[in-house]
DNA sequence: AATAAAATTGTAACAATTACAAATATAAAA
DNA sequence: TTTTATATTTGTAATTGTTACAATTTTATT
C-alpha cells in the first residue's frame, strides 16, 4: 500500500504536503520533531509551512495516523509505527530508540476495571545509551 | 522528618523558597506545574519570583529530590513522590492520577543487558477518567 | 469557466522557559 | 560586630515552541 491509500485508510484527504510527511514519518524511524521534518521537506517543497507541519500532525493524530511523544522535554516528536512498544532516550546523545515491550494487560484491564477509559500508552525510559555510555569510558 | 532535614537529606541547602516549594509538593499529590505553585506560595511568600520556582526545581530534579512528568503537553508537571509509580491523565478534565505499578523489572533488566544505562523509568496513560465518563453519560 | 470549499502559507500573537544582571540574604573572616 | 565573600532570589528581557488568523492558493463542484 503506498502512502496515498495509506492516509486515506486513516480518512486522511491525501495532499502533496501530507503525502511528503507521512511518507518521512514512515522511512524514518528517527521519531523526528516538527522542525526534523519541517528542514528535511523543504528541499523538495520550497514553499513548506512550519505552520502546515503543526497542522498536518495535529490532524494525523486526530485520525489516529501518527503518535505524539513527549518523551523530550524540549520539543514534541512524532512516531508513525502505531504498534505497541516503549522509547528509550538517551540523555547524552538525544536518540530514542523503540523498545519491544510485552504489552503489560494486567496494567491495564486493572486501571479499566476501575472504571478508566484508557485511550493512550506512554513508555519511556530515560538514561544513556550503549554508544555514549562507550565513548565515556574511554575518555 | 521535616522538610528541612528532607532536603537536606538530598544535600539541598534548605532555603525559606526551597522549603516552601518542597513542602507544598510533599503535601499536595495534585503533580503541579509551576504555575500552581507558584500562585499558591505567593500568599504566603508575597515577593516570590516565577524564576524562582523554576530554579527550584532544577535543583530539585537534579538532586533526585523531585521528577519532572512530560505527560501533559501544555506544561511541565512535579511529583514529589519518587517511588515507582505510573501516572493517568484524563483528557477532559486534566487530573493526573497515581496508579501504582508492580515494577517490571524483566524489561528493565532486558534493555540493562542490552547495555542500557537506565536512569528514569516514566510511564502514562491517557484517557478519560471514571468521573468524567460518569458526567458524560448522565448528559 | 465560474463558484464554492478545503488546504496551505506567512505573519503576528502567545505562552512556557531561560539568560542574565541587579538586589538581597546568608555565611565566613577579620 | 563589622567587613567581605558567596549563594540565593528577583525582575526583566530574550528566546523558543506553538497557535491564531487572515490572505492566498489549490482542489473540487456546479
Amino acid at each position: 500500500m503506498n502512502v496515498y491509500e495509506y492516509l486515506l485508510s486513516f480518512q486522511i484527504k491525501p495532499s502533496v504536503q501530507r503525502i511528503a510527511i507521512m511518507d518521512y514519518l514512515l522511512k524514518h524511524k528517527t521519531h523526528p520533531c516538527i522542525d526534523e521534518i519541517y528542514l528535511a521537506l523543504c528541499k523538495d517543497i520550497p514553499t513548506l509551512s512550519k505552520t502546515t507541519v503543526y497542522n498536518t500532525f495535529k490532524l494525523f493524530i486526530e485520525h489516529g495516523a501518527a503518535r505524539m511523544l513527549t518523551i523530550d522535554e524540549r520539543n514534541a516528536c512524532f512516531d508513525g509505527d502505531l504498534s505497541a512498544h516503549a522509547h528509550f532516550q538517551c540523555k547524552v546523545c538525544g536518540k530514542i530508540t523503540d523498545i519491544p515491550i510485552k504489552q503489560e494487560e494486567t496494567e491495564m484491564e486493572n486501571l479499566q476495571g476501575k472504571g478508566f477509559s484508557i485511550e493512550e500508552v506512554h513508555h519511556y525510559y530515560k538514561g544513556i545509551c550503549p554508544e555514549c555510555l562507550e565513548k565515556n569510558n574511554n575518555n
